[in-house]
RNA sequence: GGCCCCAUCGUCUAGCGGUUAGGAUCCAUGGUUUUCAUCCAUGUUACCGGAGUUCGAGUCUCCGUGGGGUCACCA
């Protein structure tokens, strides 16, 4: 069965990168009909905060990936990985160096000088003496000393390294705590992995994992390496290029579907094909054809499909996500006609909830421009012909109200603008916006003279 | 710097030795619409450079250039 997972370090949200990372995780695990599972790196105490877990936790529940089983905490297993150093200790696989951090320093320090790559030395891999006191020692692994350390990658093709790239790392520090490297590669074989999935920041970590995989005897899994996701200057993403936190898309009014689909396109396509249900992604989705070459966002394409899956967005749905962003349309009598007057209006649910709320509430104020413009000598005289019109008719549907229009612009031999757009500007306050016929069915008729009056009122 | 990875329109990408190099987005124009948006149509824009292999190269090889990754008692 194929086994996938994420395994952030919880000391921060859960950035774009990430999820992306996760998604094509979690596609593999569901096309195959396997399990995704969720690992939490906490080992460095002093970096991890509650925030940060309980941020990705969130971020996943928003996007509706759910992991399979608990969530592992690496935090809770230092006792395992104690027992993995104990055997690699007991069967010469590891051992102990005494070289302090002062030392290391002085070694690399000289490697740099003479233009070497810096490495640990090896000086106590064979360490027979008796060891110096009062220094806690470091538990390295045994490298492989010669020869290539190589791998098939799903997406790199093959890769490998000359053995002199990795020296015996520590696995164990002074204070008796594993390093990322061998948790990493234990609880990767423990928890069953058949396809590691992660960025490509990670390929070198791969020959000194795959050097614990061999010491401890286990089955190496399938690796695919992600090429990272730059900004628009092709640049490295970083906290400056601005919403890189998941969580941030949510408060702009992006749509999770909207995210995933965009997020899946990046690195990753089937054809011409640009939408895709989860469904359809799951459906679709194979590691093996994930690109090789680094991607940068554009946030044009995301709201492009955003836009895309708010109009095709089930209405009790979009009624329930807009009550997030100041809009209660629940059991609003023209409820479905005030969302399809405006749904084709907004790119995001925020800009949705603006259209919604000039319809809800009548104009405070009045786009100067459009006044300018709309506002022209007979609008006044027009407009109040129209509202008394209103007044003595009974309009009920969206169709009266047109044909009360036409008749005065008939009538009267003018233009349809010369009453549409100072009505535009009286009910909403701009030229801009729904069918006005729609509007005032959804407003009514009362509501409609009173707009209609206050703007006489103060703008002529 | 050593080692390694990558390279098609501005951006996301298709292409897997023979195509007028395709799609999407963006942008522009036109149509539909009383306005805006939607929708539809049309258009501009790309194979990083140089050698080689081949009848033929975006596709294969090499070199260069550019970008990226990585070299911790971080993860």
């Amino acid at each position: 069965m194929t086994v996938t997972r994420f395994a952030p370090s919880p000391t921060g949200y859960l950035h774009i990168g990430g999820l992306r990372t996760a998604l094509f995780s979690w596609l593999t695990a569901k096309h195959n009909n396997g399990k995704f599972l969720l690992r939490i790196e906490d080992t460095d105490m002093a970096r991890n905060s509650q925030e940060a877990k309980d941020a990705i936790l969130k971020a996943f529940e928003w996007v509706g990936m759910s992991h399979d089983g608990e969530v592992v905490y690496q935090s809770e297993r230092f006792g395992l990985y104690k027992k993995y150093i104990d055997q690699l200790l007991a069967e010469g696989k590891a051992y102990k160096c005494y070289m302090t951090k002062e030392e290391l320093e002085t070694l690399r320090k000289e490697q740099i000088a003479r233009n070497e790559r810096t490495r640990y030395d090896g000086r106590y891999r064979d360490f027979k003496g008796t060891p110096p006191k009062g220094i806690e020692p470091v538990v390295r692994i045994k490298a492989p000393q010669e020869g290539r350390i190589g791998f098939i990658d799903g997406v790199k093709g093959e890769f490998s390294v000359d053995a002199s790239e990795v020296d015996d790392f520590i696995i164990a520090r002074a204070d008796g705590s594993p390093t990322y490297n061998f948790v990493v590669a234990i609880d990767d074989a423990l928890m069953g992995l058949t396809d590691v999935i992660r960025g490509d920041d990670h390929l070198y970590n791969t020959p000194k994992q795959i050097v614990v995989y061999q010491a401890l005897g286990f089955e190496i899994p399938r690796f695919y390496h992600v090429a990272m996701i730059n900004n628009e200057q092709g640049k490295k993403l970083s906290k400056r290029d601005g919403a890189t936190d998941v969580m941030a898309y949510k408060a702009m009014g992006y749509l999770p579907e909207a995210l995933l689909n965009f997020l899946v396109r990046l690195g990753w396509s089937y054809g011409d094909q640009e939408i895709f249900s989860i469904d359809e992604m799951i459906k679709l989705f194979d590691p093996n054809d994930i690109n090789k070459s680094a991607s940068s966002y554009n946030l044009d394409k995301l709201l492009w499909l955003n836009a895309y899956y708010i109009k095709h967005k089930p209405e009790s749905e979009l009624v329930a996500l807009l009550k997030e962003f100041g809009v209660d349309l629940q059991g609003h009598e023209n409820c479905s006609m005030i969302l399809n007057a405006t749904k084709e209006r907004g790119k995001t649910l925020v800009e949705l909830a603006e259209q919604i709320k000039r319809i809800l509430a009548a104009p405070t104020q009045y786009d100067e421009k459009s006044v300018k413009k709309a506002f022209k000598a007979e609008a006044k005289e027009i407009l109040s012909a129209f509202a008394e019109r209103l007044a003595k008719a009974q309009p009920q549907s969206q169709e009266d109200f047109h044909l009360l229009m036409e008749e005065i612009v008939k009538e009267r031999e003018i233009g349809f603008g010369k009453l549409g757009m100072p009505l535009r500007v009286s009910l909403m306050g701009s030229m801009t916006g729904a069918g006005l016929d729609e509007i005032m069915a959804i407003l009514g008729k009362g509501e409609t003279i009173k707009r209609i009056e206050r703007a006489i009122a103060t703008l002529v």
